[in-house]
RNA sequence: GGCGCGGUGGCAGAGUGGUUAUGCAGCGGCCUGCAAAGCCGUGUACGCCGGUUCGAUUCCGACCCGCGCCUCCA
C-alpha cells in the first residue's frame, strides 16, 4: 500500500508518488520571528514533524522549514520594544526551536532564513521580469497575475469574482488590483537591501519560492503549510516559482492542516485567549500537548481546551500504565518493529485518532499478557510505535511521578507507603487507609499490584 | 456574495452501502482487606428532507446550522 495524502490541488485523497523513487523534498511554512509561537502555530509543527517521521520510514527526505526573519511585524516589534531587529529575531528563532523540540518536533533538515536568500529572491525576480510574469512599477517589482493562467487553481478562486469582491484600497502604480508585491523599497531605517529596483526589501511570498527552490529544488514533493496559507501565501509562491521555472510544477502534492480554536472560539489578541507554547510547556508535558494536537486528524478543524489536554493525558497515562514496570532490555528495544495497523493508519493521509485505537489495541493485548518474554516483546513494540509518534519519551516511572513536584515530595510519599505496607501486613487497614486518604489529599494515587504498591500523581 | 471545510452515542473523535472504532465518563462483573489500575461484559450514535438501493450514517440532490478563507495570520 503506498502513502495516501490529501492533496489540496486535486480536493482529495491520492497516492503520493514522489517525483524520485526513494527521495522525498518537503517545505512547510515556518514561523515569522516577532513573537512566541502559540498552541496554533504548533499545529503544523507537530502534524508535519509526524508526516517526515512517517516517510522516513521508507524514504530518504530532505524536509525544509523556513523562518521568516525580514517581515513589517518584525520592524514593529523593534520599534515597539527599541531592540534592534538581529536581537529579536535571534531571540525568537530560539524559542521557537526550543518550544517545538519541547513538543517533540525534530528539527528540520534545512531551516533556511530569508536574509540569507535576499540574493536568490534577487535573481528569480528578474527571471521573472525578464519573462514578462513582473514589472517595474514606482520603485516596486509586482508580479503580473494576468500573465499566468493557471493562478487561482489551487485555492480555486475564480479571478473575476477576486476583483469584484476586493475590500483593499488599490495601488496606483499595480496593473491589476490581483498583482501582489514581488520587492518593495525600504526607508532608511528600515532594513534593506541594494537590489536593480533601489534599496528595498522583499514581499513575503518570494521569500518561500526561493529558499524552496535553492534547498529542494524547481519542483518539490510536498508543501505544506497551514489552511490559512492557501490563499494568497501558496497560491501566489506557486504563481511565482512556476513562471520562474518554464512551468515546472512547484508542489506535486499541497497539504493543509486545519484550524485551531480555543474553547470554540477563534484565537486572538483581541479576544486575549492567545495560548503561548512558551507558557503552555511550564506547567504541562509537552507530549500530552503533542497528543492533544493529534488527537484529531491533521485537516479537521481541532478545538483546544481544557477537556482537551485532560483527555490526552489520561491517553498517555494508560500507554504508560502498560508498560509501567516492564523492563525492555535496549536489544529488544532496537528490534521492535511499529506494529503494521500502526504504520497503516499513519500513512493513510496521517490518520492519528486510528492509529491512537491501534495504540490501545497493542496496549489492551500488553495488559492482558502473562508470558513475561511476550511483555517484553510488546513492550518493545509499544516504545517502538511511541518513537514513530513521538510519545512514550520518558521512563514511566517519571510519567507518573509527574515533572512538577506536588505538595508532597516523593521521598516521603515512599515513607508513608512503606508505612502503610507495614499496617497492611498486619491487617491494620484503619491505619493503612488513614495513610492512603492523606496520601489522596496529596494528589498521589495508591495502585497495590502483586509486586508491590505503586503510586502516581492524579492532579 | 464567492470559494472551501464540517455537523457521528454523555464528551472527544475515526470509519463504513448490510457485521464492535478507540479513549474518557456511566452501568454490571472479575480481581482487591477495601480501593485503584487492569481484564470481561454493557449503549435503539450518525443535522433535516427527499432520491437511488433488497438495504444508507455511508452514494445523489435540496435545506438548516457551524467554521475558515477572500486583508497580516498556522
Amino acid at each position: 500500500m503506498t502513502i495516501q495524502l490529501h492533496d489540496t490541488l486535486q480536493g482529495r485523497k491520492v497516492p503520493f508518488e514522489p517525483l524520485n523513487d526513494d527521495e522525498v523534498t518537503m517545505y512547510l511554512c515556518g514561523p515569522t520571528v516577532y513573537n512566541f509561537a502559540h498552541i496554533g502555530n504548533a499545529r503544523p509543527a507537530v502534524v508535519f514533524d509526524l508526516l517526515a517521521r512517517v516517510l522516513r520510514r521508507r524514504y530518504k527526505l530532505t524536509f525544509a522549514r523556513n523562518i521568516t526573519d525580514v517581515d513589517d511585524k518584525i520592524n514593529a516589534a523593534s520599534i515597539e520594544s527599541g531592540k534592534p531587529i538581529d536581537e529579536i529575531t535571534a531571540r525568537y528563532i530560539k524559542a521557537y526551536n526550543d518550544d517545538m523540540a519541547a513538543l517533540g518536533v525534530r528539527p528540520p533538515d534545512v531551516e533556511p532564513r530569508a536574509t540569507q536568500h535576499i540574493g536568490e529572491m534577487i535573481e528569480m525576480i528578474e527571471k521573472l521580469i525578464s519573462s514578462g510574469h513582473a514589472y517595474e512599477a514606482d520603485g516596486h517589482v509586482l508580479f503580473d497575475v494576468d500573465s499566468h493562467a493557471q493562478y487561482g487553481e489551487l485555492s480555486k478562486r475564480d479571478l473575476r469574482e477576486m476583483i469584484a469582491g476586493s475590500r483593499v484600497e488599490v495601488a496606483p502604480y499595480k496593473k491589476s488590483p490581483k498583482d501582489f508585491v514581488l520587492w518593495k523599497p525600504s526607508t532608511p531605517e528600515l532594513p534593506g537591501w541594494d537590489s536593480p529596483w533601489g534599496r528595498g526589501r522583499p514581499g513575503w511570498h518570494i521569500e518561500c519560492s526561493a529558499m524552496a527552490e535553492k534547498h529542494l529544488g524547481d519542483t518539490i514533493d510536498i508543501h505544506a503549510g497551514g489552511q490559512d496559507l492557501v490563499f494568497p501565501h501558496h497560491e501566489n509562491e506557486c504563481a511565482q516559482s512556476r513562471c520562474a521555472h518554464d512551468g515546472a510544477p512547484f508542489a506535486r502534492y499541497w497539504l493543509h492542516n486545519g484550524f485551531l480554536s480555543i474553547d470554540e472560539t477563534k484565537m486572538s489578541k483581541s479576544l486575549g485567549n492567545v495560548l503561548l507554547v512558551h507558557d503552555l510547556i511550564e506547567t504541562i508535558p509537552g507530549e500530552v500537548i503533542r497528543l492533544a494536537l493529534l488527537s484529531a486528524q491533521y485537516r479537521q478543524p481541532l478545538d483546544w481546551s481544557a477537556e482537551t489536554l485532560a483527555a490526552a493525558r489520561r491517553m498517555l497515562d494508560r500507554l504508560y500504565g502498560a508498560v509501567r514496570g516492564i523492563d525492555v532490555p535496549d536489544d529488544a528495544r532496537a528490534g521492535a518493529e511499529v506494529p503494521t495497523a500502526i504504520v497503516a493508519a499513519l500513512e493513510d493521509d496521517l490518520n492519528t485518532p486510528k492509529a491512537m485505537a491501534e495504540f490501545f489495541a497493542l496496549a489492551r493485548t500488553l495488559n492482558k499478557a502473562n508470558d513475561p518474554q511476550e511483555k517484553v516483546s510488546l513492550a518493545a513494540q509499544m516504545y517502538a510505535a511511541g518513537e514513530l509518534m513521538g510519545l512514550l519519551g520518558s521512563d514511566p516511572e517519571e510519567w507518573f511521578a509527574g515533572d512538577v513536584e506536588g505538595d508532597m515530595p516523593g521521598d516521603e510519599v515512599e515513607n508513608l507507603i512503606g508505612e502503610r505496607d507495614a499496617a497492611r501486613a498486619v491487617k491494620d487497614f484503619v491505619r493503612a487507609d488513614e495513610i492512603r486518604d492523606r496520601l489522596t489529599a496529596a494528589g498521589i494515587a495508591i495502585e497495590d499490584g502483586p509486586d508491590g504498591t505503586t503510586w502516581r500523581r492524579s492532579g
